[in-house]
DNA sequence: GCTTATTACCGTATGCCATACGGGAAAATA
DNA sequence: TATTTTCCCGTATGGCATACGGTAATAAGC
């Protein structure tokens, strides 16, 4: 899905921080707007939350507001523009406490919290995770994560040019789990297929075109009952069980850097494990 | 962007595995085809590699080839499943060893040529990670992925329910990180604007915009230097930092698992450091 | 109350998109 | 040559973002 780009970037500032919509208690001259911002912006998140991103047309949005297409365009520069409005509100939807909040003991609680808001608001919001995070807009709601994370990560003993770097690696897994979590339970819902049933309409597969020869390993672990990918217990244990080990690497990381400020700062290096 | 689902999956699934292209050697009847499944599914892989994945339209895609558009789909039940097609095919070119090939000894060696290997893949089509990875196309290149993983993690030490979700989490990892480090260097390409200019044009929002103590600690490390997101650097830094500390988390699993196999098999839980 | 300036609303037109349908062309068989 | 089979593709339909310009509502100036 396309994003903003085209348009002044001042002029989307504005917008995300809500600059010219808190202003004008009525010093206006001429006809009354009939939609504030965030009326688009909630109506726009309602339709694609209802039927999908594909189905957030303006067209689609306007109606869901009861007025013509085009009146839109004389809020919001363009689709791009709302596209960048909405991912930041529903980030924003997490609450993630800030500087003077009160916030969980100890950075791993943090980052569970993290985890667990994300997980959350892109259930609830299941076209999050089709929205590409390059360029992203730099509103409230993005900048409520990034000073989450980076408080979390910052004084607890990393080397200093690691914390940002781990922050970006924590907010992209959890962001990729949640998302594909998220889109699974959308998938089943508007294709009206569960997962069960999907697979169950491919068992071809694994009749005409699974070689057990080719493929010794998924094999025997089909056979061990190991193998339930694409099940959303599945899908669960990936985003519970690998924030798990991020978050074990991370405390690995901090005890060598305590242990040794000289030495090597990053993860261990190649051939730790045979 | 959807995929496929609508039409007859055995269909798709003989169309991934190229059963019907492979079969008739000239017994047919009427018309001779002027195309053959790879030759479109190389022409859309062109289309999207040169200009974006929303350019790779049946349109295109037919004017790539010298042909009617309607043509494809002779050969192809409609875009859905040609994108099914596009994404194994470019898994494929992965080339991860299988079963009897030489590969590097060790899984953390394994893994890291995985990464490589899905790294340099979204590099050469950003448009990769624009695709959804729930119900995956059941083809070749995604069974050779999940092998390798698999593989590399069976036998390691990792408690048996454990293999299927640390395989998924690296999988998940790795993806969304190559994703976003090839989708931001596609942005430059085709917007014309390094992250560098983009982050000048919005050089107002640390102006207007951004409230030091709201945001005290993106402040603090900005100033320490360390704040560098959105930098070709700085995500190459999340990829590999990110991995090596998610391959730390691993190892120590193996070792818990090894000290006590009655013990705790996942990760450590909650409370391991303040 | 009337005029004018200002602002918002929105109908229409343009040029893309996927794809259903059906007519016509090419090749092998009879 | 006639028939059958297979493939190629022009046209039509309905949806999309949005440029443009006309119209309606409101406040300020008189």
């Amino acid at each position: 899905m396309e994003r903003s780009g085209a348009g002044d970037p001042a002029r989307t500032l504005d917008l995300l921080w809500r600059h010219r919509a808190a202003a004008p208690a009525r010093p206006a001259r001429g006809r009354r707007p009939r939609f504030a911002v965030d009326q688009i912006v909630a109506a726009a998140v309602a339709v694609a939350d209802r039927d999908g991103l594909a189905a957030m047309s303006m067209e689609r949005v306007a109606e869901e507001l009861g007025a013509g297409t085009m009146s839109l365009y004389t809020h919001i520069p363009g689709k791009a523009e709302l596209l960048d409005l909405m991912v930041d509100a529903v980030l924003a939807e997490r609450a993630l406490p800030g500087p003077g909040d009160p916030a969980p003991e100890g950075w791993r609680a943090r980052v569970e919290l993290y985890a667990e808001r994300t997980r959350a608001v892109h259930r609830r919001h299941p076209w999050l995770g089709q929205v590409s995070t390059v360029r992203p807009p730099l509103g409230p709601g993005t900048f409520a994560e990034e000073e989450f994370l980076i408080a979390a990560f910052a004084g607890i003993g990393l080397p200093p040019d690691r914390v940002s770097p781990t922050a970006g690696a924590v907010a992209a897994f959890v962001g990729a789990t949640a998302a594909a979590e998220a889109a699974a339970g959308q998938a089943e819902r508007e294709s009206g297929q569960t997962e069960d049933a999907w697979w169950a309409a491919r068992q071809a597969f694994w009749r005409d075109h699974f070689d057990e020869a080719r493929y010794p390993a998924v094999a025997a672990l089909w056979r061990a009952g190991g193998l339930d990918r694409e099940a959303p217990e599945a899908r669960a244990a990936v985003l519970c069980h690998g924030l798990g080990l991020l978050l074990d690497g991370i405390e690995a990381c901090v005890r060598r850097s305590a242990a040794g400020p000289a030495g090597p700062a990053g993860p261990a290096g190649p051939g730790g494990s045979r």
